[in-house]
DNA sequence: CTGTTGGTTAAGCATGTGCTTAAGTATCAA
DNA sequence: TTGATACTTAAGCACATGCTTAACCAACAG
């Protein structure tokens, strides 16, 4: 299901750090431990958050070495992103139809009024 | 800190259910049991989705009688929208500042096959 | 008043989440 | 080879989450 990808994603956005990381990502790609830094927590900790984004596909990253880059995958950001904006504009086109229909009964209602 | 909005926004949006039930009522207000008639649970269980729901301020509700009337809040849905966006177009401008270095690595080390 | 409907609350339980510490495994530097 | 660096994995623990059932309360309807 294409769901189940919503929901790691938004899921991996619940939380500050991890959207901390994200933040960081945004500047530019960095390495576990440079995204370990400002933290405060284990190296393990951080890995673990890691895996959480590179599960839902926010994070993608590669290892030279024995270092592992990370790096920003907007693809994953853009369908939440376009999930988020179906719902909003689904809900004021709803206050557009009700705006009109309201309209419609005010207009019915000074005719019907006694 | 603010953030501890997006925080809840976004575990609230992590569920399945939720977002069924927040699809539910961009189409229109529902009563709890409305809500919970297409859902395979219990309406227990509806109510504390909905607890979570409202929690996190995407979700209004008031009672009349006695039945309680659910219905969509948008700003906290632009809120989360809000943050999605700008951390994406922030990535996009890094891009463009960054585009030829990356098609650079590009076609230096990966010889990318199927 | 009596029963039904619509919702609410409480308790309990299985599983998930966010950490910790401790013990690895590969690089890389000297 | 020896040791530091950069990550990785495993185990364990406290607390959160997503349900369940059961009991309960407050409108109405008859």
């Amino acid at each position: 299901m294409l769901n189940q990808q919503l929901d790691l994603t938004f899921q991996a956005l619940a939380d500050p750090t991890r959207r901390a990381m994200l933040e960081r990502l945004t500047r530019s790609p960095a390495s576990v431990s440079e995204l370990a830094s400002p933290l405060a927590m284990s190296l393990s900790a951080v890995m673990q958050h890691l895996d959480v984004l590179t599960g839902s596909g926010l994070v993608l990253s590669e290892k030279t070495g024995r270092t592992r880059t990370c790096r920003l995958n907007p693809t994953a950001l853009s369908q939440a992103e376009t999930w988020l904006n179906a719902r909003r504009t689904e809900w004021e086109q709803r206050l557009d139809r009700l705006g009109s229909y309201l309209d419609t009964l005010k207009s019915q209602g000074n005719a019907n009024e006694s």
